[in-house]
DNA sequence: GCTTGAGCTGGAGTGCACTCCAGCTCGTAA
DNA sequence: TTACGAGCTGGAGTGCACTCCAGCTCAAGC
């Protein structure tokens, strides 16, 4: 897949694939013959999952880390896997909290809209 | 209250308080006879507000919105009902990805709890 | 064979949200 | 009465996560 494709089909600008690369989220891919890179398909699945856990706020320097890890390969399951109990656990305090703040945006909401009602009729 | 005190309460720093004031997130309070912030217990509140709406990904700058209709009093009612319910709609979206890599996360460990077992059982 | 457009590199620039600092004043306790 | 700690101001600095740019190469179509 040319950098574009893999641009089109992840919603990461081009400049962003490559910035990942430099850092070390994404392998550097093989080149065709005019020294362009050359992604394999399954490079799409590997960034939805970065998507994934930046989108549930894993910092940037963990996210290198795991990636890191996963190109070690089988030798470091253990400590990914750490890893993904420890987001979990982050994710499940995330979601409490938006929860909680969820239901206060109900309430909030339901009180403007009795104080609305009420500076509508004492006009 | 105290800068120092509004501090421990909130755990925002007091660097922070003072940043907040000046782009307009929290009142100007009053001063004591030393010129020092004296603020309303009231703030309190307000902060853990900020907060939350913070911690659920409402930009800098949708809050500093916030913050000025807040004090521009009853006329403001209908645009701060529908700003929380923009941002309501923006956290039943993140809620609903934050479930989804949840459970990703739980396949995931899976597959490494058993991955582990592999590497174990073929020593 | 020349133009066009996609892609390349290294490095500079950006925006957000703080965080830190120097140098000052003020109130309290020894 | 002086030493200390808390707080003050304006402004510079930081870290993260990109984003943009100049100047280059290469392949393909006219």
């Amino acid at each position: 897949m040319k950098i574009s494709e893999v641009s089109e089909a992840t919603g990461l600008s081009i400049d962003t694939l490559r910035f990942y690369e430099k850092i070390g989220l994404i392998d550097p891919p093989p080149r065709d013959a005019g020294g362009r890179r050359d992604y394999p398909e399954e490079v799409i699945g590997w960034i939805g999952f970065l998507d994934q856990l930046n989108a549930t706020g894993m910092p940037q320097a963990d996210r290198i880390r795991y990636a890191e890890l996963r190109r070690q390969g089988a030798a470091t399951y253990t400590e990914r896997r750490e890893m993904l109990q420890a987001h979990r656990e982050v994710i499940r305090h995330k979601l409490r909290k938006m929860q909680d703040t969820l239901a206060l945006m109900d309430r909030k909401v339901e009180i403007y809209e009795t104080l609305e009602e009420e500076e509508r009729s004492h006009v």
